[in-house]
DNA sequence: TTTAGCACTCCCTAACTTCGAGTGCTAATT
DNA sequence: AATTAGCACTCGAAGTTAGGGAGTGCTAAA
């Protein structure tokens, strides 16, 4: 692939993505010959023009358009061509802001975040949040609601809070509530959430818990109380896509914004984003969603510490300022990363 | 006003109004003659519509197009001619089933109930969750985070949670925060979230609290955490506005996009809506808001006993299935009172 | 190897035409 | 007096045609 391409038909291929990035309009030969650094005649373009699309990386909409990028081309240009600049001072301080301003609750943060990302692209944020598993045990109480209703309320050592209503079989006294939340809380205090599972399967076959109704009761309620929610997404900016000339075709935006409404079919795509640490770039069809035609993704995982806590990033068109926004999703992830860690 | 119509115009009207909510097309007369019941021919219609037209109930889009019914003619549809039918027993079903699925917890409901609003109605679903400080208190618990960071939770009594990270000035022990709560609990107990903070102002000034530092810290963070948050919004299937022939014009579809992205400009309009109880409905204009030109708006409370919880109903064009749609919500209002009731 | 020249392709736009649905008026009908 | 048939007229939607422009690919000259 490197020596494919001569380094003039990098030049120009480069040229033709940035100003088909800008423009949204097939680029013809004139308009590349004109671009400064490059000092050719139309035709000289056009000859490498051909070579390109033969190559797969331009096509023509139709015999007297100009070219378009395809995804191929994008993908080359986003490995070899791109230069990612350092993020623009004032970016990075609106970040910051913007961030900051949501105060010390994840969710909020999170929120935020998603609209921030969306503002600053221009395109659409988007935020997953972390799989409540990965947290670490610190507080479980329950508290009577009336009847045989409980509430149950499990807090992690980040200060999420997962709360769920159970029934149980019989009305339990507030001493007894307690002493089950001291058993629990002293159980299970400081082990990740995904393992807690089977630590209360091991717990029940105890001797202490086999004659114990009340402890294992206790037990009993602590697993329901876990069933697992499937992680948050926040969407931030989901009319920015209005704005992209390439969707304005109804059905395509009708299509996006189910898949929007959904979350679910993103959420595999996102969960892979969520395997390797760092930024992942999908380009149009590499997302393998037929949704996901014409648009891309960029990601960047947050962490804490050396855990991948989840994955935020930006959805546009495949056309997207890849330049610009990769160092906002990036930097944006470094920050939250801070922003979420328990200090 | 009742007297200002025929019994024959009303019938015309009534005629053009519900042939162009299902077409959305302008009806003309001879449509208007075929349809059943009435037996005129298209001449005794035409002179009819004009005079409609006069007093303001219809509008020609231009010379030869048929007439389109204006906001006053939804009106008087609504208040006058339409006769409410029973909703359908399987949409009594739906609604049902689709509610409960939700399981216990008063968040996830009112989700859920927003998305069954939008795929009954094909319209856009819209809840108000219930003002937080309409609930009672039941609990406060503080949770130590790690340094100085704590975090409280507040439980009302039908199961709703809110918590919130807080700093405090010191470090505190486990055994201090204990008393914290119990404290706090058993002052607080029972009262209206919304009275809660002059109950706190009233306490500091105690004797008791005046010489226990413990205590008035105890007020303090109680405070802290009872920040209010605006009441949440859920809006179900937005993509269905996409549907409305009336919103293909890109420019509108943004600005309504904007606007359920944003909530807070609907909110006001929904905060009406609750000043008194049962079914509200707002056509086009009378939302005085600039962003709802050509949409209508029909909702109902939801009650806990005698107080109104909040706000729920459905966002649609103007020409919408009024028949239909104000059975659906007011089902579903009586649905989730039940729901959310305390038992 | 690069470039100028040129014929050719194909879309876009605007102007023009046609067609049909619908109107308003008038005169005939009930 | 109310209703209806008849008819000329209006106006937008859809289809057609013609011109213009942007861009291409090829060939031959520099």
């Amino acid at each position: 692939m490197r020596d494919l391409l001569t380094e003039r038909s990098k030049q120009i291929l480069e040229a033709i993505i940035e100003d088909y990035i800008v423009t949204a309009e097939p680029v013809g030969s004139r308009t590349v010959s004109r671009s400064h650094g490059l000092s050719l005649s139309p035709a000289t373009v056009r000859n490498v023009m051909a070579d390109l699309e033969e190559l797969g990386f331009l096509a023509s909409p139709h015999t007297s358009a100009g070219r378009v990028p395809t995804d191929k081309a994008y993908r080359f240009y986003v490995d070899s061509l791109l230069e990612v600049r350092n993020i623009a001072r004032e970016e990075q301080e609106e970040i910051r802001k913007r961030c900051s301003l949501a105060g010390r609750d994840p969710g909020e943060v999170l929120r935020e975040t998603s609209r921030m990302l969306s503002s600053l692209s221009h395109y659409t944020g988007i935020v997953v949040a972390p799989r409540f598993t990965a947290n670490l045990f610190r507080h479980i109480e329950f508290i009577k609601l009336g009847g045989r209703r409980l509430l149950a309320i499990l807090v992690t050592h980040n200060g999420t809070v997962q709360n769920k209503v159970i029934e149980t079989d019989e009305e339990l006294h507030g001493a007894d509530l307690t002493r089950m939340c001291n058993y629990l809380n002293h159980l299970l205090r400081g082990l990740p959430i995904g393992r807690v599972k089977e630590k209360l399967l091991a717990e029940m076959q105890s001797e202490k818990v086999r004659y114990d109704a009340l402890l294992a009761q206790a037990l009993r309620l602590s697993q329901e109380s876990l069933s697992e929610t499937s992680s948050e997404v926040f969407i931030g900016g989901q009319a920015n896509i209005l704005e992209q000339p390439e969707f304005a075709d109804l059905t395509r935006m009708k299509e996006i914004f189910r898949a929007f409404e959904e979350k679910g079919r993103l959420l595999g795509l996102l969960d892979r984003c969520m395997e390797a640490e760092g930024i992942h770039i999908y380009i149009g069809a590499e997302a393998h969603l037929s949704e996901m035609a014409g648009m891309s993704l960029i990601t960047a995982t947050y962490m804490s510490g050396k855990d991948t806590l989840g994955v935020l990033g930006v959805i546009g068109p495949t056309r997207m300022g890849y330049a610009k926004v990769i160092p906002i999703v990036d930097y944006t992830a470094q920050l939250v990363s801070r922003l979420l860690e328990v200090d």
